[in-house]
DNA sequence: CGCATTTGACCCAA
DNA sequence: TTGGGTCAAATGCG
């Protein structure tokens, strides 16, 4: 798909919607949910859902070139209508990797950037990451913050992520830079390594507070509280596809308003972890888990990944309005608490069923 | 008590 | 010398 102007104009205006949609959403979760909102939120976030693939799947073709083009030449007004984030997937070597290059001097490490996001919501990747330090940057109003994937030490993780809010007006817009790829999940904790939320059997992710909680004066305080840990995937090998192909179900189920069952696979049922317990940053509330079967959501890839390895675009791609699907056999859940709740619903309907984002 | 965050100091390349 | 990135002791929090 060619990304010209029209293009741009139209993701916009569904990035625009979408962002209408979250307000509408939001403002409904906040009143008593009787039977009449609740269909109005359900619907609401199945809208929700085809925005976000049909956005996605226009961004899918982007080149490297392409989106960092964006990133530099995007003005705020671009994601200031969205939660949504202009991403870059395909890795490319960072600034100073590339100086080293020229000048052949290369450090000990090497830091590849493997996703660069304009987001109104850095911290919501699914990741947990720990601060590790920050820093006022040149010709920049805001500092950047650093951090280090959780896992960095016992798991020898090497992922990064850098948070830079860009100058301009509200809603604050910031550059996320990602860099290296997690391995947290392909290695056990090392052997005598305490077991703690944040280096137990089962290594978690978290879904994190909303864009308000956001420090983005002097500290980053705050930047994670009130997470919420979810199960990730210590399975090595098809997990990846496996995460696609549930994601990508996930969001057509939203999308086409599918019913789950009432008995989800067992294959994509968590339980609550033993483990989890809540940690100094902003506390693990009560819905934390473990996987019961090598499946979970992916803890750090790309959405826009998984849309891009779609078989099946449920929309018609002149129109982008949305085709008939034929429905898949299972349906994800997630145990929250005593309730069941369908994982097709966890990114829209998620502070229905917990407090986690208070 | 153990964790994450804060923040000044340090390292290193330009 | 400067600026970006990282370290690590101090601190705060649950």
């Amino acid at each position: 798909m060619a990304f010209g102007q029209e293009t741009m104009e139209q993701l916009y205006r569904e990035l625009a919607g979408g962002h209408h949609l979250s307000a509408k959403l939001h403002a409904l979760l906040e009143g008593p949910l009787d039977g009449r909102r609740l269909e109005e939120a359900i619907e609401v976030s199945r809208e929700l859902g085809r925005v976000f693939m049909v956005s996605l799947y226009m961004l899918r073709p982007c080149s490297d070139s392409r989106v960092d083009e964006m990133i530099r030449a995007a003005p705020p007004e671009t994601t200031r209508t969205t939660d949504n984030s202009v991403c870059l997937h395909t890795p490319t070597k960072d600034k100073r990797i590339r100086r080293e290059e020229v000048s052949g001097i290369r450090r000990g490490r090497e830091e590849m950037v493997t996703r660069r996001e304009i987001t109104q919501s850095p911290h919501k990747d699914g990741c947990q990451w720990r601060k590790y330090g920050q820093k006022i940057i040149q010709n920049s109003n805001f500092p950047r913050y650093y951090f280090k994937c959780t896992f960095s030490r016992d798991r020898r993780c090497a992922a990064k992520k850098q948070v830079q809010r860009r100058d301009g007006g509200e809603p604050p817009v910031y550059l996320v830079t990602y860099l290296n790829e997690h391995t947290c999940h392909l290695q056990a904790p090392a052997p005598g390594t305490p077991t703690t939320a944040g280096s137990s059997p089962t290594a978690m992710i978290r879904v994190h507070s909303p864009p308000e909680v956001l420090d983005s004066t002097r500290n980053g305080a705050g930047l994670f509280a009130g997470s919420l840990v979810l199960p990730h995937d210590d399975v090595v090998g098809g997990a990846a596809a496996k995460e696609s192909a549930a994601i990508v179900t996930c969001l057509a189920t939203v999308i086409r308003g599918a019913v789950p069952p009432t008995t989800p696979p067992s294959s994509f049922s968590w339980t609550p972890s033993a483990e989890a317990r809540p940690s100094g940053g902003g506390g693990v509330p009560a819905a934390a888990f473990v996987p019961s079967a090598g499946h979970s959501p992916s803890a750090d890839g790309s959405v826009a990944d998984e849309a891009a390895e779609m078989d099946c675009f449920p929309y018609d791609v002149s129109t982008l309005s949305p085709v008939e699907v034929a429905a898949p056999d299972h349906h994800p859940h997630l145990l929250i608490g005593s309730c069941d709740v369908p994982l097709a619903l966890m990114d829209t309907v998620w502070p229905h069923y917990t407090h986690a984002w208070r």
